[in-house]
DNA sequence: CTTTAATTAGACTGAATGGTCTATCTTAAT
DNA sequence: ATTAAGATAGACCATTCAGTCTAATTAAAG
């Protein structure tokens, strides 16, 4: 028994997946309206433009959805550089972004340079989630001379990069594989 | 003085920039006959469509242009690390690779989960410039059990990374900044 | 010079695009 | 029961899309 939502909320998961799979330009409305199953009226009842509507999903699918992935557990005992392994590794168990990495980083890069809109909403969720990496290795002693700041643009590019290689052989094996030197490097960094 | 080029490869030219900044989907023909000045029969009198435009560009721009950036200089003297990080800090030269990230990966990203045609020529070019590196890191003595087929998986999703991060605040200082962790890890890794 | 092939030129086509509009139906408040 | 707001429905619109077609022009070959 599915749960039921309300029109708005399924027209928002529809546009996540379409979006997410074919990118902005590649979802048309049509493709939106046959997977909503919903009227031409109800969808611009809701938002006003096809742009209005990828905005909303950022804002209220992408960004919830990086948020608690990145949503540390606040295990006192555990090193923080091993809190962050385990996200990283974690990331292995999810067959979407093993096959089509991550969410945020493609619309980056297909609409950042062509939106601004776009460009600062995603800007905003970037900065976010490195804010939180940063509170989180800022709980440890590391290693003197590591700028925390840095180390945790270096983790978010790694984990992009390995999800982004090319998906014809994209499987957890070669995520875990592609990962492991970083993991070593952050082991590395334990005072 | 302009050396003359063939319509040809004025086209192939001026779609590789539209497609890289635009991406596939996000540049129409009006745009391409736009920018390369040239009537429609022309266009399609060299190419039966769209997609075998921007197949051949993949093949006669993108492909030769990620070989020749990854031709690394063979100097018998250097370490294969310190030649491979060379070319590494090299791409921060590269104004178009700080601002609009790798085009390769850019295509990747858009395309090839939703086109064989595409994934099989972006995954090609792929493997190729992989195996140029694990050649390379083949020649020097690293470390033991170092895998050279996943260290240099490892390296490229690094620098494809470092280039996608949000581009507000793209800079060359930037892509450094993020990459010096990672050649940091590759220099402990010479015997 | 003549013939043939390569190239240029752009008007035109049907389908698809994002978006509008009015009418109807449903729900909730009075 | 009445009213008003919210939501559904889909026909319709101008524009743009990728692609076709025929005619004119240029270049190459004999």
């Amino acid at each position: 028994m599915k749960k039921k939502q309300s029109t708005r909320e399924e027209i928002l998961d529809a546009i996540f997946m379409l979006v997410y799979i074919n990118g902005y330009n590649g979802t048309s409305m049509s493709m939106i309206l046959k997977e909503c199953n919903i009227p031409k009226g109800s969808l611009y009842h809701y938002f006003k433009s096809k742009k209005e509507m990828v905005l909303a999903v950022i804002k209220e699918r992408l960004a919830p959805r990086m948020d608690k992935f990145y949503n540390f557990t606040d295990n006192e005992n555990k090193h923080s550089i091993d809190i962050l392994i385990d996200t990283i590794i974690n990331i292995s168990q999810k067959e979407q972004l093993i096959k089509y990495g991550c969410p945020l980083n493609r619309l980056n890069q297909e609409m950042s340079s062509i939106d601004k809109d776009f460009e600062s909403a995603i800007t905003q969720i970037y900065n976010h989630i490195r804010e939180k990496i940063v509170l989180l290795l800022n709980k440890s002693n590391l290693e003197k001379d590591i700028n925390i700041e840095k180390l945790s643009e270096f983790v978010i590019a790694n984990v992009w990069g390995a999800l982004s290689l090319s998906p014809t052989q994209s499987s957890k094996k070669r995520y875990l594989d592609t990962i492991s030197y970083l993991i070593d490097y952050l082991k590395s960094l334990k005072n």
